[in-house]
DNA sequence: CTCCCTCCGACTGTCGACAGACTACCTGCC
DNA sequence: GGCAGGTAGTCTGTCGACAGTCGGAGGGAG
């Protein structure tokens, strides 16, 4: 009998596939903050019934990427001046729970490797800048998973929708500067010198930085 | 014409109930963790329709109060001691970023008076378990809500449910003696005090004696 | 010209039904 | 007696339809 290797067989479901359809069409920016998501539309142009268009809208809802307005009508989230403030010191603490727990383990230089890679790919992305939003998450959403707490990777991604629709927002000439190995490498020499004061330090300066410059630069 | 108070109309919808019933029905534990959430046997014993109550479900998966088995069949969820104890830091790293904010802001002693209006009800809980719970999970988001940051809330909002089930999972004769106004009267001190480190040390610590009760404590 | 009433269109809320997939059991053959 | 194959039963996945509600356009009365 052959033992030749059989395609994968994809065994999501289609409410999982139009999840992913819609998460990616909001934070590409192909739909703009405060558009609106008609159940109706989105099942026709996906040719797909609307309840599994309206699964997929309220596991969204529960993300951040989309918000209730009037009569149960959802619209892409706009975050406010304020609330991306809040959202990047939320990010500061979990990051920085992460970078602790990162410093107390044992392998910890592993982590620096995986790390050292992530910047890698970060540096690789050139110009392309949705490239380089990827890498910038990718780095940070690795961070949360070298804690190896899974509730802390969960927690983080609870925010990572959040955080896509404020990237998007802004234009995209004036971003790549928050999303430079230089202002990566910094945290993975502090965890590596076992710094864990200095780690902290660094991290929470990253998320004020990134905050100032998300309510900073104009929306696009 | 009349002025006279007219009773508030219930605007909320079926789906919404729906879901504030069964997280009731889980968080007090009439369903146990591990048991099976049958969409047409709730929806028949519920008395709507069986796409109501897959929302719902949906929801609460999303909150992390049931998780997905085999075949999509949802269960209550179980915490592993590992996963409580991961949880308990990332509430650590929330409410010491609670207690961060309400120290830097300007009308800290009105914080600090809320949060002693909280530990009363505590104390006023008496021996009553639910009300103990209640009033104990008041106190922290009360903690969280009065940093101003409506993202730290809904972030802690997110753990909200596993804090439950973690809590429900447990012998109600051996939580009592987290719950008790002695446990959280420092943590006000220290705010008051303005000491910050202080009180991120008595968070800390709070949260370390938590985990440590509830994965040391049998369950029930 | 303005205001009010009515009708129409659009959208979400909720439901019942069909289909597919997996389990467990049961039967018949070796 | 054991095993392969078939077969009912049960659960979730997905769909289409009906109903309720809201906003706005349009027409008629004052």
């Amino acid at each position: 009998m052959s033992v030749e290797p059989l395609p994968n067989i994809d065994r999501s479901t289609l409410r999982e596939r139009v999840l992913r359809a819609l998460r990616s069409a909001i934070t590409s920016g192909a739909y703009r903050p405060g558009d609106h998501l008609g159940e109706v539309e989105l099942a026709g142009r996906l040719g797909v019934s609307r309840g599994t268009v309206r699964e997929a809208l309220r596991h969204l809802q529960q993300e951040g990427l989309v918000t209730a307005g009037h009569r149960g009508m959802l619209r892409v989230n706009t975050l406010s001046a304020e609330e991306i403030r809040g959202l990047f010191r939320v990010r500061a603490a979990l990051e920085g729970l992460a970078v602790t727990e990162i410093i107390a383990r044992p392998d910890r230089s592993a982590a620096v490797a995986a790390l050292r890679a992530a910047v890698d790919e970060l540096a690789g992305a050139g110009e392309d800048f949705a490239a380089k939003v990827e890498a910038d998450l990718g780095f940070h959403v690795r961070l949360c998973e070298l804690s190896g707490n899974p509730m802390l990777v969960e927690s983080w991604r609870h925010l990572e929708g959040r955080i896509r629709v404020t990237i998007m927002n802004r234009d995209p000439e004036e971003a790549p500067a928050m999303m430079t190995p230089g202002r990566h490498a910094p945290i993975i020499e502090a965890i590596e010198r076992g710094d864990l004061p200095g780690a902290l330090a660094v991290v929470e300066e990253h998320m004020a930085a990134a905050a100032d410059h998300f309510t900073s630069t104009p929306a696009r």
